[in-house]
RNA sequence: GCGGAAGUGGUGAAAUGGCAAACACACCAGCCUUAGGAGCUGGCGCCCAAAAGGCUUGCGGGUUCAAGUCCCGCCUUCCGCACCA
């Protein structure tokens, strides 16, 4: 091939051409309406923060979702294919201290700049659809779907413990906390404070979240998983103990009511108001309780720096066991959490690990009363914690069985009334309230006289104020905002206050993807028919950082609308793929490691083109992929062989048009037959292997393949309508991965109308079969030799080829073939003794 | 500690129980040259001077005619969860 300069691949000039392309043509990637006759797919990416920078990861995702999008418009699907902005969340407010400038305006120019860098990758979404989070035509239907909670009872108002920085006067989240100090004061100790919070209340739907998860057989069960531990179901049973002199009852939860007969203390959390009763009249008690729960304070902030010693006093008090009316101490103990159960259990430590621990250090009674059905000798006897067992120790109840012996009793406490069988789940409500401005205003309103007042539909939004001055004082920003805050009550007219506190961003994103399918519409947030056309999703891409958190509030989210009437489905998504981290060096980029690298740049150097495929090239999406720069400078290498290869033979691909495509030659056939292969393999990857790097390195083969019959292309012994069967092909495969160069050059060879629209290539199986095959011949398992048949030879065929081998032969000379494996069509394998 | 995923050349990786290392990167040798981040040809797991041959998928067992792949045990790495009663 020669080299010339116009032949020269120059991904920059073909790039710019077809993004301007695409901006003039919105319909291209646009969705049809419900009434297509095709048949609907709806694939999403989840939607980025406005950070201002796209990084390695969202190339990632995109390039995966869009690569799949691609297909599908190509297999002659109605594809929706959106994307929006998460736009609503801290970084703003701090950008806005750090460089006085509004978050709205931050916020905004960061999506501009995203955007570009978006349409600079050549990435095919519909922008007519896009949403951003902090636009008030959309953070409206927040505040709306508030207001049908409220309604429901699914909102309600509680104090509860917030991360509060003192330098600050602020809540933090959970993540701003470093070392159990402020992330902006490093030597300001974060304190946890008692505040009046909004909740919603997911835990309604605990149990269907849960049961749901059986059917999403979608979704990696990494992430089921993950969910389901979660939401934490237990089975178990609520039992009041009496206090001794006092007629409070302490009713604690057990998963193991058949080992009460062993319980030998009560422990109650720190926490727990009866320890604050205890207290009130035993100075030294408090001041130990104080010491309890600074302890677990500091666990809670120190997160995972494990599990801190256990720890514990006796109240003096002692607790009455309302089976046997056994009198116990009660402890207070720092492994005891008052947000979990009812703070409050039974201590049984020859049958429980953390009971045991505990008892064996302040040499409280271990007494057995589970025998175990094995005994097995020398092995330590206690603690005992399987329900392989039966009991004894427990009066009337000895020789049950564990399961026997717990429902029993919990029948007997339900009789007598002094407990019940009960199932509790870890998964706690959705604690929305966030003490900051850049967020959607929490549509209620308090009243002197009326209360808590919710906002009236009609007067919806509530306008996030633009003029503010943000700034380090402490509480909600919107409570400095007078004109705000001052309002009149919607029930009674008297002035009153609004909430100052905004929602939780992760609100914003829980059902972002229905807007999509109708995201201008003003009097709904979208219109049920057209979401019931396009839901559930049929493939959602994104990191597996989100699998908790945004994954279970989506879910939660969809129940909650469906229970409203406007959508059909229990789960937002059919199916979810979780791409794997990019990485560079073997470890996750950041910026303090400096190992970061910036798509713009590889864009700049390599194209959009070069620069996504390799994101796929580079390892199966599933896995980390390490970034290596010499990797995509190779994908743009061979887009540049794709380049000249097409150049090269443009006339004579051009000539071959409307001409019939057969093999009449050999020459032919192995080309075609290559093709056909190539994409039977890329077909069957997108139907759900998803071995994209596959798909990449097979397109890389036949590119090889017909580069070697670059002869035979000149020459005239591969028929033009061939070429052209072969480049135009070539480029249709190519296109999902390369959608700049697919777009030049199926215009260049003459392509009717988009590619993006051409019919995916069919496979033609008589094309693609092999007429000849090596076949491995094995001798006890090793292999020997090859061997070459027809294919879809008989066995008989295949054991004769492999007998007449002669390295067969003289291996086997003078020894007895005791048997001849034959795989159809894969190998022979002779037993010789 | 519990749960999950993974361990294959110098590197990224490939391989429906049937030829281990496809496709690339890097490297080596050569060619070409308009000297480019270009192109072309060849080589490239390990042992052996080479050939012949042998060895090789974290380690140890097992199942099988046949194991990177299935089973059991162990080691290492990464990711979740972690006093949840």
């Amino acid at each position: 091939m020669t080299e010339d300069k116009e032949l020269r691949y120059d991904p920059a000039t073909i790039e710019e051409k077809w993004q301007q392309r695409w901006a003039a043509d919105p319909g291209l990637y646009a969705a049809e309406p419900a009434t297509s006759s095709k048949p609907k797919y709806y694939v999403l990416e989840m939607l980025p923060y406005p950070s201002g920078q796209l990084h390695m990861g969202h190339v990632r995702n995109y390039s995966i979702g869009d690569a799949l999008a691609r297909h599908m418009w190509m297999r002659g699907y109605n594809v929706l294919h959106p994307m929006g902005w998460d736009a609503f969340g801290l970084p703003a407010e701090n950008a806005a201290l750090k460089n006085n400038t509004p978050p709205r305006q931050w916020t905004l120019a960061n999506i501009a700049a995203m955007k570009r860098q978006m349409q600079r990758l050549g990435l095919g979404y519909d922008w007519a659809t896009e949403v951003a989070t902090c636009l008030p035509d959309y953070y409206r239907w927040n505040q709306w779907f508030f207001l049908r909670m409220v309604e429901k009872g699914l909102v309600y108002r509680k104090k509860s413990k917030v991360n509060w920085c003192p330098e600050c006067a602020t809540v933090l989240a959970n993540e701003q906390v470093v070392n159990g100090c402020c992330w902006r004061h490093e030597d300001t100790l974060v304190e946890q404070r008692d505040l009046e919070q909004w909740f919603l209340r997911i835990t309604a739907y605990a149990q269907e979240l849960l049961d749901g998860l059986e059917n999403l057989d979608g979704w990696p069960e990494k992430v089921r998983t993950m969910q389901r531990n979660w939401i934490g179901r237990s089975q178990g049973t609520e039992v009041d103990f009496g206090v001794e002199g006092g007629i409070e009852k302490i009713r604690v939860f057990t998963t193991r009511v058949d080992t009460i007969f062993g319980a030998t203390s009560v422990q109650l959390a720190p926490e727990h108001p009866l320890v604050a009763a205890f207290a009130a009249a035993d100075p030294r008690l408090k001041a130990s309780v104080g010491e309890l729960i600074e302890e677990q304070r500091k666990a809670r902030e120190a997160g995972d720096l494990g599990v801190i010693e256990k720890h514990g006093v006796p109240t003096g008090r002692f607790a009455l066991n309302p089976y046997n009316g056994e009198r116990v101490p009660i402890w207070v103990a720092n492994y005891i959490l008052m947000d979990y159960g009812t703070g409050a259990i039974m201590s049984v430590p020859a049958h429980d690990e953390r009971d045991f621990e505990f008892a064996t250090k302040y040499g409280i009674e271990i007494r057995q009363v589970i025998k175990p059905v094995q005994e097995e000798d020398g092995a330590k006897l206690l603690p005992f914690c399987s329900e392989d067992g039966v009991l004894i120790n427990s009066g009337e109840y000895n020789g049950l069985t564990c399961a026997q012996a717990q429902k029993l009793l919990q029948e007997s406490a339900a009789r007598q009334g002094f407990g019940e069988a009960r199932v509790i789940f870890r998964l706690k409500d959705w604690g929305v309230s966030r003490q900051r401005y850049w967020g959607t205003p929490i549509p209620m309103i308090h009243c002197e006289k009326d209360g808590l007042v919710p906002v009236p539909d009609d007067q919806l939004p509530v306008l996030l104020p633009d003029t503010i001055q943000i700034t380090q004082q402490g509480g909600s920003p919107l409570s400095r905002v007078p004109e705000f805050v001052h309002t009149t009550c919607p029930r009674c007219g008297a002035p009153a206050r609004r909430e100052t506190d905004t929602m939780d961003t992760f609100v914003d994103s829980s059902w972002y993807f229905y807007r999509y399918t109708d995201a201008r519409n003003s009097s709904l947030p979208f219109d049920p028919a057209t979401a019931q056309y396009w839901f559930p999703i049929d493939q959602y891409i994104g990191g597996v950082e989100h699998a908790i958190l945004h994954l279970i509030y989506s879910r939660f989210w969809t129940r909650m609308m469906r229970d409203l009437g406007l959508v059909k489905n229990d789960e937002p998504a059919r199916r979810l793929f979780t791409q794997g981290m990019v990485i560079k060096d073997g470890a996750k980029m950041s910026k303090s490691k400096g190992n970061v690298v910036s798509p713009d740049d590889m864009v700049a150097r390599y194209g959009a083109d070069a620069t996504r495929m390799y994101a796929l090239f580079a390892a199966p999406p599933d896995r980390d992929l390490d970034w290596q720069e010499d990797g995509v400078a190779g994908v743009s290498r061979f887009l540049g062989r794709v380049w000249r290869l097409a150049h090269a033979f443009e006339a004579r691909a051009i000539e071959g048009r409307g001409g019939s495509v057969a093999a009449g030659n050999p020459a032919e056939l192995k080309l075609l037959r290559k093709l056909h292969q190539t994409i039977a393999k890329i077909t069957h990857d997108f139907e759900g292997r998803w071995h994209f790097n596959t798909c990449v390195a097979a397109i890389m083969e036949l590119v090889n393949e017909i580069q070697n019959a670059d002869p035979q292309l000149a020459s005239g012994e591969v028929s033009a309508p061939v070429v052209r069967e072969l480049l135009t092909t070539l480029v249709l495969l190519l296109a999902p991965f390369a959608p700049f160069l697919a777009a030049e050059l199926w215009e260049q060879l003459g392509g009717h109308g988009s590619v993006l629209r051409a019919p995916w290539p069919q496979c033609d199986p008589a094309l693609a079969r092999e007429d000849e095959i090596e076949i491995p011949v094995q001798i006890n398992g090793k292999l020997v030799t090859l061997v070459t048949v027809a294919a879809g030879s008989e066995n008989k065929t295949m054991e004769a080829a492999a007998l007449a081998d002669e390295k067969v032969r003289a291996r086997t000379a003078g020894k007895t073939v005791a048997k001849i494996i034959v795989v159809p069509g894969r190998a022979v394998n002779l037993v010789v003794k």
